[in-house]
RNA sequence: GUGCCCGUAGCUCAAUCGGAUAGAGCACCAGCCUUCUAAGCUGGGGGUUACAGGUUCGAUCCCUGUCGGGCACGCCA
């Protein structure tokens, strides 16, 4: 069965090359068209040629026209308005289509757009410092769709989330732990305030002191050695205080530090990896960052910008010459106490993602970061790897909302919704849904009574309840689906038939779309606009009639609905009840 | 202050990377269940696409400026 869109395109991509001769073409782009006395597909070419050809757009169309070959799925061809060239899809053909549907049937919407390339999607990457919050769920949400879509369009898609398990913050949360684990023990020591306040600490802290009681209780009183008398009374809240505090522990602790670090890296990570599952999102890879430099891959990645002459020492620390590349300033990989910085190892990380032989890598990452684009892209430049593998999308903030008022977040106070609370309160589905259904690079406001409401106000019931009607009707029917390959389909006469099996047609290209502009949110729309024809048609049109071959090619026609619904909400990993 | 993103119906958002008469949902008004699920459907009003210029066959989209909002500007991650 033809892609119609993709014939097309070859039809005139023939006639263009024989017409202009020597003049090589534009890419050919057929579009979808808004009006039905537009035709099913539109191409603007006449116009772009216009200019270098000295000539009339419309002139330039009808002579397309007149040197194209009959094809055996057109009904006409015809000039219109500024010079657009609009073309009419049999509706025999339209018909013929549902069978291949049929076919497909969980298949159907998969294209060889990709072409099998390999491509890897990193993204949540969270600290595992505690519990997701309603941020991450946007990323993770969106990055699970987009991972789903890509796939369908044809890639071979490697889902990735960079562990950061190496840095300063999994150690303010092992001490934290540990502070907490000591009041436990009946050690008080002021718990500073810019450590991790949450319950969650506490709880972990408890289960250390359960499985082990006072065996992690080394002579805390050298914690705060080096610090001033006051800090035996007031809780510390700065910096230096706080690293030495982690500085003392390690002394302290030795060798079952290591096993505090573990046990909380091991307690959180387990903790997000449940919880993303439970959202429907999983990864092929958890890629650790302290692999990198148990390795060596981080001091190799900053000698290589060094051999390359990209590096300099400046007041001891190790400097990248980034501004070299776009950056605003120069950044340093290694600081003057002999530690490599985050974004040293982020650049052995993705240096070593192309090394992995991704043709593409996209990462997504919360709109915060923007700033930090140019100089992840310098360094591959600097190490000569192409920036333009790599794709950086930015997911902009979620801001909840609940009795039309902002629902209060923040970090910092330990007061912030959590993704397991969003998903309890409104459910994995609607969660999913609202998510993607804006652009990711727009603010999203989540309306929590609305998310929650199980009525018609609700986009996610919308659209599965169109579903859990397909599947009651063909519980009643009683037959045999896959029958209905042989149901005569051109009983389908009536407008809106004729727009369901347009908008089915149309599905596999809001893939590719969707894929090529990694924007899941156009399958969300493209679900409730197909969900909304198929209401519509339910209420105007009885499919359970006595006339059984009409019954069939309507069965025929919904159960491709179905199929295409089903598959729809697949990518955006939504449930599809058959019962509501 | 500098850089990036954004500004579309009363509200929340689309608009197939420059295309044809800018579309949905919510809200508001008026209707539709003795018939396959009313979590549904039908009809109606709603716009100088923040503002001012520019580029061209054609601009919500590209360029410049102004106004308004968000984010980022660490030897943090």
């Amino acid at each position: 069965m033809p892609h119609f869109r993709v014939h097309l395109s070859q039809l005139l991509q023939q006639t263009a090359t024989q017409v202009l001769q020597d003049n090589n073409p534009p890419p050919i782009e057929i579009a979808r068209t808004k009006q039905a006395n537009h035709g099913d597909y539109s191409c603007n070419l006449a116009m772009q040629l216009a200019k270098t050809l000295h000539k009339n757009p419309r002139e330039i169309a009808q002579m397309l026209i007149d040197a194209m070959p009959a094809s055996e799925y057109l009904d006409k061809v015809e000039v219109a308005g500024a010079g657009f060239i609009n073309f009419f899809i049999k509706n025999e053909a339209k018909r013929a289509y549902l069978n291949h549907i049929l076919r497909q049937g969980n298949r159907y919407g998969a294209s060889n757009f990709g072409g099998g390339e390999k491509i890897q999607i990193e993204f949540v990457s969270a600290n595992p410092t505690g519990p997701l919050h309603v941020g991450h769920g946007r990323g993770a949400a969106f990055g699970a769709s987009l991972a789903n879509v890509l796939a369908k369009a044809g890639f071979a898609v490697t889902r990735e989330f960079y562990v950061n398990d190496a840095g300063r913050q999994m150690d303010i949360l092992a001490l934290s732990t540990w502070l907490r684990y000591l009041e436990l023990n009946g050690v008080h020591i002021p718990f500073p305030e810019n450590a991790y306040q949450g319950e969650y600490v506490k709880d972990m802290a408890k289960l250390i002191y359960q499985a082990h009681a006072d065996r992690y209780v080394h002579q805390p009183e050298n914690l705060l050695d080096g610090l001033p008398e006051s800090a035996y009374e007031v809780a510390v809240t700065t910096d230096e205080h706080l690293d030495r505090l982690i500085a003392n522990a390690k002394k302290i602790l030795d060798q079952d530090y290591t096993y505090i670090h573990h046990f909380v890296l091991t307690e959180q990570l387990g903790d997000c990896r449940n919880d993303l599952m439970e959202f429907g999102v999983e990864f092929d890879i958890w890629f650790s960052e302290q692999s990198l430099f148990d390795n060596g891959l981080v001091a190799q990645a900053v000698q290589l910008l060094d051999e390359k002459n990209h590096l300099y020492r400046q007041d001891g620390a190790l400097w990248f010459h980034s501004t070299q590349f776009g950056d605003e300033k120069d950044r340093v990989v290694q600081r003057e106490n002999g530690q490599f910085t985050y974004f040293a190892s982020d650049i052995a990380y993705h240096l070593n993602k192309f090394e992995r032989g991704f043709s593409r890598v996209i990462n997504i990452w919360g709109a915060d970061h923007h700033g930090y684009i140019p100089r992840v892209k310098g360094a591959l430049q600097a190490l000569e790897q192409d920036p333009e593998k790599l794709k950086i999308a930015l997911v902009q903030f979620a801001v909840l909302y609940r009795d039309g008022k902002k629902a209060p977040m923040s970090t910092r106070s330990g007061e912030f919704v959590t993704l397991r609370e969003l998903r309890h309160e409104v459910g994995d589905d609607a969660a999913r849904f609202f998510y993607v259904m804006r652009k990711s690079d727009q603010h999203l406001d989540f309306d929590l009574d609305l998310a929650k409401s199980q009525s018609n106000e609700n986009p996610v019931y919308y659209v599965q309840y169109a579903h859990a009607r397909i599947c009651s009707v063909l519980i009643q029917w009683d037959g045999d689906v896959a029958s209905l390959v042989d149901a005569d389909k051109d009983l389908l006469t009536t407008p809106d038939e004729l727009a369901l099996l347009q908008r089915l047609i149309d599905f596999p290209d809001t893939v590719e779309s969707a894929a090529k502009e990694l924007a899941p949110h156009l399958i969300a729309f493209y679900l409730r606009e197909l969900a909304s024809e198929f209401h519509s048609y339910y209420n105007s049109t009885h499919f359970l009639v006595s006339d059984i071959p009409l019954m069939e090619a309507r069965l025929a026609l919904v159960t491709s609905i179905r199929h295409v619904l089903r598959n729809g909400l697949e990518l955006l990993g939504v449930s599809a009840p058959e019962k509501m």
